[in-house]
DNA sequence: TGTACATCAGTGAACGCGCGTTCACTGATGTAC
DNA sequence: TGTACATCAGTGAACGCGCGTTCACTGATGTAC
């Protein structure tokens, strides 16, 4: 079978999908994801409703390319912010998450809400979406790795240390064993802040009638988590 | 004018609005707010669609009530655990009023999501749902007035400290200027990460992939955050 | 190199659905004399 | 106490809209001999 011709259909193909994916991502951080409508991506696209079914069984399929494409947004805009401070230490590193997540979701925060939102409902997402969406975690965890082996002071178990060494236990599953379950802990609350203080903001509830600076306060904010995390000496 | 008759039409109208809001309610609980549809509430009440109009100027006024209903009904269950245990000092009145949040979330996901979720698109709050979405914030705010006066210590202003006083300007004068403006950034934390932590869990990112025990959890998140406030001793 | 056949992207009409809102109407309930 | 009138809750048909998905089809592009 010489793939000539073939690879000319299946590069249009791509480019199809692509744009499709492409077109929907607009239409998204215009109407956001309950108002996310197949025959307006066919439209935009000058294309009969019913040639998208060509390059998608159903619409939940383009739900899921959406999701997944805004996880890797938003991680590949996180990623890239410790990479430029990865040296100047754990504190300058747990800084730049932050700041990269909260402007990738002032900038767009109809994807953001797709996915750190009410999810979409009698949607279902599938395990492809797990990968990207883990983006974050995992880099708040590396940092924490670091700085546990930089010497980070690990605290002392408290009274409901065996309790809590069995709620943890999925996450612990997918970490070295010698990592500390306090340290497991924290980044779950890091982890937490973060997205509870964006979602905050994008979702209406740090308006001008509570705060006038609220990147101001988000920093500070997220430095005193820092703080209470270890990663930001006193 | 004798009111005798022209009250018991009245009464038919209060009550027929309270109907409606009553099976709204419901409906969202099953299809979220977005799928609410006046033509279901009309069907589920055994009436044609244009009945609702002479209760209703629009969809929109529906949602507000719906919304005001969702912010008051936390709000007493908050109100009411806290005053369960009054006097049992700030640690056991911050992780009631941590606990009945979260318990009211899980119990209605949907109405939690109307109020803390993804903005319904294309919808403005009126300030008709101001008031009822301080009730929490107040709450907490009278928990650190009272921390206050009983001697919680007040951390030693830092070096962005004129920048976070311009910064919480506006939540600031709801409040008699002798509270320390430490203490409104401590309000604001804490109530950020409480609701941080409850999406988090009731939108999903809380799954049996991530944790085994999400009560439990949340209880050990809540008390070290308390201790971050001041509220709850080392 | 030319021809018969297979693949497959895209069309356009249709199905069946649900939605918010309007409007002229009926008929019961309340009001004024 | 009885009668003429006003109010107003509720009806039912209609308007105009958009949606996801199906299906038989056309026509271009690629494949095999």
């Amino acid at each position: 079978m010489p793939p000539r011709a073939r690879l000319a259909r299946e590069r249009a193909r791509d480019a199809v999908t692509a744009e499709i994916l492409d077109v929907a991502r607009a239409q998204l951080a215009e109407v956001g994801p309950g108002g996310l409508s197949l025959r307006a991506v066919a439209r935009e696209m000058g294309m009969a409703p019913s040639a998208l079914f060509r390059y998608l069984p159903h619409k939940d399929a383009l739900l899921t390319r959406l999701i997944i494409a805004g996880y890797d947004s938003l991680g590949e805009a996180a990623e890239a912010a410790e990479a430029a401070v990865h040296d100047a230490g754990p504190a300058e590193r747990w800084m730049a998450i932050c700041h990269a997540t909260r402007d990738w979701a002032l900038a767009n925060p109809q994807e953001y809400a797709l996915i750190y939102g009410s999810p979409v409902p009698g949607y279902a997402a599938p395990q492809d979406t797990v990968g990207p969406a883990t983006r974050i975690p995992r880099l708040l965890m590396a940092l924490l790795g670091d700085a546990l082996a930089a010497g980070l002071p690990v605290p002392a178990p408290g009274a409901d240390a065996e309790r809590m060494h069995a709620a943890i236990a999925p996450l612990r599953a997918t970490m070295p064993p010698e990592v500390p379950d306090s340290m497991v802990v924290r980044g779950l609350i890091g982890w937490t802040h973060l997205f509870g203080a964006v979602s905050f903001e994008v979702f209406g509830h740090r308006t001008f009638d509570v705060l006038d600076d609220p990147a101001a306060f988000f920093d500070h904010e997220m430095r005193l988590l820092g703080g209470l995390l270890g990663l930001i000496p006193a």
